[in-house]
DNA sequence: ATGTCC
């Protein structure tokens, strides 16, 4: 074990060791930057494992791609590493549609419509669920929804949706909320079902599995050409409320106690001081506000399909997961404090971590393509306990949005969506100058980073996800 | 990623 290898090294930084989980190439790419980022980070009291996936690129205080843990006594927490889209994450729902049925182009074009017509997609989008408590939604997560919003029983023989969720409820301490403006709380409410813009996606997807995982695959209720629908999205803006008020609390423990690094801009605290239990408290009402965005977003798709492909049409849920987070977890008998900045669990099979209906399969991966290329189910592998089963959360930006848009010109980006052809990737809006700077050009290949962490043993590959259609934020 | 301010 821990043999470094062309798709796994340790890098020895003047502040403790950093993991990299990445082939050769894709690390020398990675630039100094990253590496002077880690250094600051393991600056942070009593880390105990930090490392980058292969998808690791800069971001603010942390790379996205980290990995990093503490112990839940002594240790560190840090809204840095967690970033502003708290619980940003996957969902993915299956149909029992094929890809025949979505040949037509027309059929595409009329279902993007549909979606676009249930979920705002623009800036300042207001969502369509007035009759739902914000209170409830941050309190109790999906269990906060009325019962209308959850077409799925809750009992687990029949569920679909609340036992196929990593976290469908957080708890935590309630009066940490007063930290939070009124003005942020009803912009948080009149978000709720709306996208958001960037990396963020709904797509129709036809499923391609692994030839060596079909018995798997047929567990999970996976089909070869079968149609799902992929969802990318976080807390909005709530996120960002608790990152400011939450971090705020933070930037002045660390003054008190003399604490800090090279970069201003990396906050932590001790976890069990006052402004990281504070934080931690906060943080859990995000990730409680990001479950329920999905599920309600996966609410209106589903809606949607039936409008257009009849009441037949079915939507169940597969899973949801986060990649923007840190939860307290027990990694070999130890009590942990793990933070995701843009990095995936993905549990084995038989890990005592995975949802029921998981257990003895291991639970899917959700990892997202860039725009008009594929996305992947994978599942964990018990090797993956060197990296506390972390795995990469998609391809990993490569140039900025501004150097995208010099470098793609709007015909070399309808030519790579394949628009005006039989198999052209719909989209949701003709103004394609709006999403050139989320063209593939500005990603890494996530076939690259794909097969780097299957190399690196972290996990293995189930299916293959080809978008037919996307809707993006605006 | 997001909202705000220039």
């Amino acid at each position: 074990m821990n043999k470094q290898n062309s798709y796994y090294r340790v890098i020895d930084l003047p502040a403790g060791e950093l993991h990299v989980y990445a082939h050769d190439d894709l690390f020398y790419a990675m630039g100094n930057k990253v590496l002077e980022m880690a250094n600051n980070n393991l600056q942070i009291p009593g880390i105990r494992h930090m490392s980058y996936t292969p998808d690791a690129h800069v971001g603010v205080g942390t790379c996205i791609g980290t990995t990093a843990v503490w112990g839940t006594e002594d240790g560190y927490i840090s809204p840095s590493i967690v970033g502003s889209d708290i619980g940003c994450g996957m969902r993915m729902h299956l149909t029992n549609l094929q890809g025949s049925d979505l040949k037509d182009v027309r059929l595409r074009r009329r279902l993007v419509k549909a979606i676009e017509k249930r979920i705002p997609v623009e800036n300042h989008a207001r969502g369509y669920f007035s009759d739902i408590w914000l209170e409830d939604v941050l309190r109790k997560g999906l269990h906060g929804l009325p019962g209308k919003y959850v077409p799925d029983s809750y009992t687990p023989r029949k569920a679909t949706s609340l036992t196929h969720v990593e976290n469908s409820r957080f708890s935590f301490r309630e009066t940490e909320l007063d930290r939070i403006p009124e003005n942020l709380y009803h912009r948080a409410h009149r978000q709720l079902g709306t996208l958001g813009n960037g990396n963020h996606f709904i797509e129709i997807q036809e499923i391609a599995i692994e030839e060596n995982k079909r018995d798997l695959a047929g567990q999970w209720g996976l089909k070869d050409g079968q149609i799902a629908v992929m969802i990318h999205s976080g807390s909005r803006s709530w996120g960002g409320a608790v990152n400011q008020y939450g971090g705020s609390q933070v930037a002045k423990t660390m003054s008190k106690l003399g604490l800090g690094t090279a970069d201003p801009k990396l906050a932590f605290a001790p976890l069990q001081s006052d402004a990281g239990q504070s934080y931690a408290n906060l943080m859990y009402s995000a990730l409680n506000y990001a479950v329920v965005n999905r599920h309600l977003m996966a609410y209106a798709v589903r809606d949607a399909f039936k409008e257009v492909m009849g009441s037949k049409t079915e939507l169940t849920t597969l899973y949801d997961l986060m990649h923007n987070y840190c939860s307290e977890e027990t990694h070999g008998g130890e009590e942990l404090l793990i933070h995701h900045k843009g990095t995936t669990r993905a549990l084995p099979a038989g890990h005592s971590g995975n949802p029921a209906p998981y257990r003895e399969t291991g639970h899917p991966a959700l990892i997202p393509g860039s725009m008009g290329t594929a996305s992947y189910l994978m599942v964990g592998v018990p090797e993956g306990a060197a990296n506390y089963h972390s795995i990469c959360h998609g391809a990993g930006r490569v140039r900025s949005r501004n150097a995208t848009k010099q470098l793609v010109t709007v015909d070399e980006f309808a030519s790579s969506m394949r628009i005006g052809q039989e198999d052209e990737i719909v989209l949701n809006t003709r103004a394609l100058e709006a999403l050139v700077d989320e063209s593939p050009q500005a990603y890494k290949d996530v076939d690259q980073i794909i097969d780097s962490v299957v190399q690196a043993r972290l996990a293995d590959v189930v299916a293959k996800c080809r978008p037919l259609a996307a809707v993006k934020g605006v």
